[in-house]
This record gives C-alpha cells, structure tokens and sequence, in this order.
DNA sequence: GATGAATGAGGATTCATTCAT
DNA sequence: AATGAATGAATCCTCATTCAT
C-alpha cells in the first residue's frame, strides 16, 4: 500500500518536474507572452488539461520553474562558497557558480533576465521565497565581507554596498553571456571584474584623490 | 506653399511627440503586454485609428518613445562628459546623468529597464539606432580610458571591459532605484560604486593578493 | 453635426435592437447554457466582436432582451386593461395580452418561461427593473380587486391572494401553449379559466361545502 | 451463489441511491450549469470514475434523481387521495401532499421547478417515465372531477381542463415557497386556493354575470 | 486628416468522460 | 468493483488593426 502510493507520489514529482522542463525549454525560446499553453504541454508530451492538474496557471507554471533554478542555483553557490578559503575564493566562487549554472541551463537563464526581473519591477511583489533567495544570495556576500573586514584581510567597507556591487557586476557578466549566445564568450571579462573588485576591496587600495 | 507644408510638418511632429509622451506615461504604469491601444489614444486625447496615422503598429510606438528617450539621454550624457575634466569627474558625470535622467523620467525608466531588456536579450535584434546608442554610450567610455590610460592619469586597463564594468555598475544602481521607487534612495550606493571604480582604476591600485 | 451624431444614435439603436432580436431567436432555440456568442453573432449578420460592443456579457444580452419584452408586455397589458370596463373584462384583457404577446413572440415566451424563472429561482436576486415590472404586474391585478370589492361587484377576497391566483393560471395557460407548440392550441381552457375565476370571485359564491 | 449475487444486487442498489441523494443535494445547491460531477463524487464519498459506473452521464444521474422523487411523490399523493372521501377532500390531499413533499425535499423542488421545468420545455422530450407520472397525476384529478361531476357532488365541468387549473394553482404555490424560501409561508394561499376551486365548482356556482 | 465602429484570430481555462491500474 | 489521472473539445472574451465616413 505504502509502496503504491510511493510510486504514486514519485510518478507525480516526476511528472512535475517534466512539465517544468518543457516550460523553461519554451518559455526561453518564445517568452512568456508569446508562449501558449499548448506549446508547453506539447512539449511536455501531455495533453494541454494535464497541466492543469499539477499548476493551477500559466503564470504559476512560470514560477515554479523560475523558483526550481533559483533553489539549486543558491544550494550550488553556498556549496562552493563554503569550500573556497579566503575571501578572494569565496568571491570567485560566488562568481563562477553563477557563470556555470547559467552556461549548463541557459534556458533559465533568458526566462531569468527577461521577464522574471521585468515582473519583478513591475511591482508584483515576487513570489516570496524566490524574493528570499535573491536576498539570501546577497546577504551571504555581505556577512563574508562583514568577517573579512573585521579579520583584517580588506579593508573596510560598507559590507551591505560592496555585495550589492558584486551583484550588480556579476549580473553584467550573465547578460554578456546571454547576449552573445553562440559566440563563445571568453573569461576576460570575469577575470576583470574579479580583479577590478580585489584591487578595489585591498588592504590600502589607492586614496581615490 | 512651402510654409504651409512647413507648419504641416511641424503640427505632425508635435502630435508625434503627444503620442509619445503618452505611450510612455501609460506603458510606464501599466506594462507593454497590459496596456491596450485605446488607453494611449485616450491619454493623448485623440481617437484610437489617429494612432495608426502616425505609427504602424503599437510595437513601433513602443521603440518610437524608447528611442526618443535614448537620444536625449545621449545627448546629456555627452554634454555633461565633454565639461568634466578629469576622467574620474567624466565617470561621474556619466552616472549623474544617468541617474538624473531616470529620476526625472521614472516612467521611462521603468519601461526601460524591464520590457525594453527583455525585448533585446529576446534575439528580436534590438531596433538598429537603438542599439549603436547603447553602444556608443559604452564606446564613450572605452575611449574615455583609454586616453587616459595614454596619459598616465590611470593604469592601464583594457578600455572596453572597465567600460563595461561602469555600464553594469551604473545599471545596478539604476535597479535599484526603481525597485524602490518611493523611499528615497540615498547617494550612499552611487558614491560606493563611483569610489570603487576609482580606487580600482587608480594608478598604482594594490595588486590583487 | 447634430444631425449626424442623431443618425449615429439612430444607427446604434437599431444595431442594439437587431442583436437582441437575433439573440432571443437563438436562445429560444438553444437554451442559454447550449448558445454560444457566435451564434448570435452570425444570426445578427454580425462579427463576434461587435457583440461587445453592444453588450458587456452573454448573460447581459440575456437579460437585455428579456427585459426589452418584459417592458412591452408590461405596457400592452396597462393600456389594455385601461380600456376595459367592468373587473371581468380588466381580467379577460389580463390574461388575453398575455397570451397574445406569447403568440407573437413565441422566442421570448420559450426563454421567458423556461430559463429565466431559473434563475429568477437560483436566488440571483433577479435584475432589479425585471422584478419590478413583474411585481407591478401583479399590483396591478391587486388593485383592480381591492376596488372592485370595495364597489361591491365581486365578492370580498384578499386582493394579493387572488392576484396571485390570476397570475398562476396565467402561466399555466401559457406554459400550455409553449408545450404543444405547433399543435392549434384551442382557447377552451383560457375560457374556462376565465369562467372559474369569474364564478369563485362573483359576489354570492356558493358557500364552500 | 444466487444469494451472492442477490446481496450484490442490494449493495448496488444502495450505492445508487446514496449517489442520487449526494447528486440532488449538489444539483439543488448548485443549479445544473454550475455543478461539476466532482462536487457529486465528493459528496457521495466515492471517486469520480465510480459515478460512471452506475450512470452513463451526468445528465443521467440529473434525471434519474428526478425521476425517483417523482415516483415517491406519485406514490404519496395516490395513497393520500385514496384516504380521502368526498372530492374536496381528494383536492386538498392533491395539494397538500405536494406542499409537504416539497417541504421534506426542498432540495427535489428546486430541481424541479427550475430547470427541469426548462428540460422538458426546450423540446427534449422529457424521460418517458417522468412525463408519464405527471401526466397520471393529472389523469388521477380528471377522473376524481368526473366521477364527482357524475355523482352530482359538483358542477359539470371539463374533468380535464379542470385538472390542469388545480395543476397550476399548485404549481403557484409551490413555486411561491420555493421563492420564499427561509421565511415562514403562511397556509393563507393555500387555503385561498382551495377555497377558490371548491367555490367555482361548487353545485351551482354563481353565473359569470 | 481624424475618427471609432467593426472585425475575428487567438488563448487561457474548464470539465465530462475514459481507461489503465 | 473502484479509482482518479489524463484528456482535449469547447467557450467566452480581448484587442490590434482596418476602413468607411
């Protein structure tokens, strides 16, 4: 009995996670506005009322499949962060997982950059852990610079300004890679933000007049 | 004759720029994908089928108003750099600008920074003279440091990806201002971004490790 | 420009009126839940989209068009009884318009009778001048025995009551001629019941037992 | 092996039953539009799939809750006439029998009188058994007023078009509870009923003028 | 030039019914 | 026998665009 409703369960979760896969396969393709419902779920090799049995809409969809990346985007991240040593590691770190996961899903990737950050903005309020996971991700590099600072290896800085900074840098890196798509993008820029940031955060770093 | 074809011409361009002007405020408030022909045409006060006389389609009306605004924020931004002096008070004139621009254009801002993204990653080919603007604002930039650089007022630095590194930099910090639209955003996020870019960029900045 | 904006009006009105009288032939036909809008569209020689134009709902056409015969029954019936002499004959012209009007307009009796006392049941607090002129109707036939009593011509009744009744065998008469249909409905049991409520009401009634 | 199947046979019979007790509930509540053959399966606490395994489809299920009130309503009303001596008496047992029905099953009488009434007008042809029951009331009336009328007990009259007034008397009241619903209905327009056709057919009922 | 009435393709969602387990 | 996951036909309404006035 227990077994049945085992296999039940796991053929639900599968079968979820199949529709989310189609729907970040069109959705990139197409964007939101432009992808109907019955591309998806031909796509997803179901019939068009069966993703109505395990999302009640579009949109939620959309989400959950926004919020299934961001979930292993930040478990990758914390992983890497906490394996790196110094904080010139775990910056890169924060980086590269970042520049991984989105060159090995580049589907979630363009869903990502569009429309989630336009919806965002728009004022809807983003669905709350999604929201809490952006946060998370920021608030990670900030503590980082908080220790960091207070251990002596940078210098001081506002640590809640410089994590916002990084993300703002690290977010141009992604849309540099989107942007390019088939020309393969090659690592200087990263290198030179990494640097750009270990020169700028250095014990004594250069008076700026 | 050719005055009146004068007067004409000028009556048409002053009802192109209503149109505009309000395109803007109701894509601004309500979204590319929500707003509907008929709320333009009413906020400009003329009827729905006066739209199509002077654009094609309510795409074009779109870009139309999204490329006006980019000329003129070109157009301020290469002023404000040509009276600055040095390159760090140039880098900060390019930001300024910008920051000033959106703040007086908050609904432009809006459109830009969401819908506007998403359309260019789309692939859609971002309507040409839109595209060489953004371009050229960062070609500014690049040129910006490298003459600097030549004149030993800072390292040398690969012209294109500090402009680059500015670019996002600048992008965040508008974000940001829009994710929080009422609350007043304080400066302390611009002078972070401004002195890390010239800490980074000084002549002589640590080595990194 | 009066002119024009009167015919304008004109031309309106009776686009309003076409739609309603192509939709009360489909309805009739199909019942409401079984028509769907481009049936009545194409029965009113029109584009499923100039439906609502006219009409904010399906259901609105619905009641629109029950409420256009309700209003004509409602002043047939007044100025009929308005002619009528003693209390047999304002009965007599109660119940002959009625049955008239049903005969002419075979499409509304079918709706009238079928779906809208559905719903009028369904409890959806009926729309608001529909119940009004359905409550008049029968005021009506309220005050017309309130003063027939009082001038001693029928026997003493309780006026609410025996309208009421009249408008009970009313509907049934008029259910009759709904049902046969095609079939030439006789008028023998409009006579009869005429005669029962002319001979219960007659003053001096044979006692009850 | 017969007494196997014998206690199977009850056992269907009674998971019939229940469905049709959960499907009337429902359908009253509900209205037929709005019910979904869901709401019937929870109600009756079985799945879904199990409804169609005792009734082909949800009109089905719809007609045979109908019809078996209808039976138990036939039944109730022969047996009450039956106790019933002189004809005012049948009458009032013909009324009152369907008032308390409809009292015990207000579920039933909503059903009935609200789209059942439409089935059968829009032309579907009512079930056989159904039409049939309500004609036997009918029939059942005609005959009591003939052998009444035969045996001098009262007036002369259509035995038919008899019966088809004191059907729509009835049919008013009901429907007036019906709309009444909550607040108390007073006996006054039933008894105004009775008294009304025992005084029309009444030996010697007054001449119509 | 200006208008707004007319159009109809398009799309998200529902739900009666089926069928594999 | 019982189930409920899967299905896709069906439908109301929207809205960008056209065109007769």
């Amino acid at each position: 009995m227990s077994g049945i409703s085992l296999k039940r369960k796991e053929a639900t979760e599968h079968r979820r996670s199949a529709i989310l896969g189609a729907a970040r396969a069109i959705f990139a393709r197409q964007g939101y506005a432009n992808t109907v419902v019955d591309d998806i779920a031909a796509e997803a090799g179901i019939g068009k009322g069966t993703l109505y049995l395990y999302f009640p809409s579009k949109e939620q969809i959309y989400l959950a499949a926004l919020l299934e990346d961001a979930r292993r985007l930040d478990s990758d991240s914390r992983r890497a962060m906490a394996a790196a040593g110094t904080w010139q590691e775990m910056l890169r770190a924060y980086v590269e997982v970042r520049l991984q996961y989105f060159d090995a899903h580049r589907d979630f990737l363009r869903i990502y950059m569009t429309e989630f950050r336009g919806m965002c903005i728009q004022g809807k309020a983003m669905h709350g852990e999604l929201h809490q996971l952006v946060e998370e991700g920021e608030a990670q590099l900030a503590q980082l610079f908080a220790a960091a600072s207070a251990r002596g290896e940078m210098r001081a800085v506002d640590p809640g300004l410089a994590a916002l900074a990084v993300s703002d840098l690290t977010r141009g890196l992604m849309e540099r890679r989107l942007r390019l798509w088939g020309r393969p993008a090659g690592a200087e820029d990263t290198e030179f933000a990494l640097d750009l940031l270990c020169r700028a955060f250095a014990v004594g770093a250069g008076e700026c007049r």
